[in-house]
DNA sequence: GCCGAAGTGTGTCCTGGATTGCAGAACTCT
DNA sequence: AGAGTTCTGCAATCCAGGACACACTTCGGC
């Protein structure tokens, strides 16, 4: 129950102390705590699906070679300046995959929880590959080098196969999602997200409703839309009793009622 | 030379058949053309690179047990109705992947020359898979079973890990695509896809420019933009000297003016 | 408690594309 | 050579969302 899985059920502590952002570097006694969780018995990578056919001495050899790190909410885990050169795996916090246009708007492409793995592009030798990723909560990402990821992996046929399956995930996510950019309107997208969103979430297990920890502003870079429009779609889901609203997240309330929205082109 | 590649250089006779669309199935002697190329000597699996690593053995086996087969120009070579379940090697002609939302409008994933393996979702045991194909000109497909892909194939390590990069390729590719709906203005969008097909199609070796063989409105199903907006757009370029236009082809002239235009945000 | 920052609600104006509806041009087949 | 299709080119209108510009509120820190 403390093992970090892909939906943030996970350790409720380390979560809560990362869920407290220190923007200007206030080392206080949230840290420690946070800090504390890296000493934790639980290593980054068992519990990570990706890693689940390995054996437990390669594992353990990987796991020491993969020091955690502590990034603080806001801070680039990699970058152009700092590309992509290792396999990351998020332990604690929330990470944000974005990229970025000329003018500086910013395309969100994934929200990671803990328990994701991220930076694959290096398993498959690919230089370029301009996404940045950030912090949006403090969060402890533990990180193997290429030539450790080499090693020990590619060789493992059935660890190759599970690499093949979560790209091709991926893949199908990635044209779901420029379909929908392409022929829904903005409405039908944030309710299809939405939904998206709070199937990771926890549930709560009385009022069967589920909260995704997102500002419009998170969500609106997650829908390539202004964080007005998305405000504006947002109360308008409110009113409707689809959603309830409170700052810095989002309650479904009506799951079924934004289903349908989700399918709707006008 | 007559090798089938990624780009469409390969085997003329081949391809000036396919090109003339036959929709009312009216076959004639371009058929007899056609058919006759199935029989070349060439089988379907040599010269696509993702058969690279295989034995020669495993090559012929799987050879025989893809049958070639004709698609007509317009006709779907899988759909919902006949969802995947086998990968296809295109041998000759064009195939386009697309998606249909509710409405019945259409986004075009991608327009594939000869060479190009699709269906790869079966590989990794993706059923929800809503990718339409249909081949634009008459097509020559072979398929292998999924039982046979499996196998030969997934045993094979390096296969597997081509596989990783193919996908992983897509990957990079669909993102890429991804921001650029969400942040660029069609002119923008067009110049860019303009510039990307253009690197499949052959060049002039003498004007050194390259022809897309499109016509607007398939353009259009790739840009997630209507017929007319794509025209309006291809009618500025054309008035700048940009490209030169004929009916269902698109002639690159001044590539650096377009690529200026593709980083356009505005 | 007070203050500043971060998050949210609205309102107005403005524009890029969608929509609609034709008309002419270029091919294809017979 | 004629007839039906397929492409391409306009032009008029409409509207979802973007761009700005604020006001208000909630929260965390001092």
């Amino acid at each position: 129950m403390t093992a970090p899985g892909l939906n943030a059920a996970c350790s409720t502590t380390i979560l809560s102390a990362a869920t407290k952002p220190a923007k200007v570097w206030a080392p206080h006694e949230q840290e420690v705590e946070i800090l504390a969780a890296i000493g934790e018995p639980f290593s980054c990578l068992n519990a990570v699906e990706l890693f689940a056919d390995l054996t437990t001495q390669d594992m353990a050899a990987l796991d020491r070679m993969s020091p955690p790190r502590l990034f603080r909410s806001g801070e680039l885990v990699f970058s152009q300046a700092q590309p992509v050169s290792a396999l990351f795996i998020l332990k604690a916090g929330r990470i944000r995959i974005f990229r970025v246009a000329e003018d500086g708007k910013t395309l969100t492409i994934a929200i990671l929880e803990p328990g994701a793995v991220f930076g694959e592009m290096l398993l498959i030798g690919q230089q370029m590959y301009d996404n940045y990723a950030e912090a949006i909560e403090d969060s402890i990402v533990c990180q193997l080098s290429a030539a450790d990821v080499e090693e020990h992996f590619l060789s493992n046929p059935k660890v190759a196969v599970k690499i093949s399956r979560l790209l091709g995930e991926q893949v199908a996510r990635l044209e779901e999602r420029l379909t929908d950019m392409a022929l829904r309107p903005l409405s039908a997208r944030t309710a299809a997200t939405l939904l998206k969103l709070a199937e990771t979430a926890p549930r709560n297990r009385f009022t069967q409703s589920q909260a995704v920890k997102l500002t419009h502003e998170q969500l609106a870079g997650l829908l390539g839309a202004t964080r007005e429009a998305t405000s504006k779609t947002m109360s308008d889901f409110a009113t409707r009793n689809l959603i309830r609203q409170g700052r810095g997240r989002i309650i479904i309330e009506n799951s079924a009622g934004l289903r349908r929205i989700s399918r709707t082109t006008f």
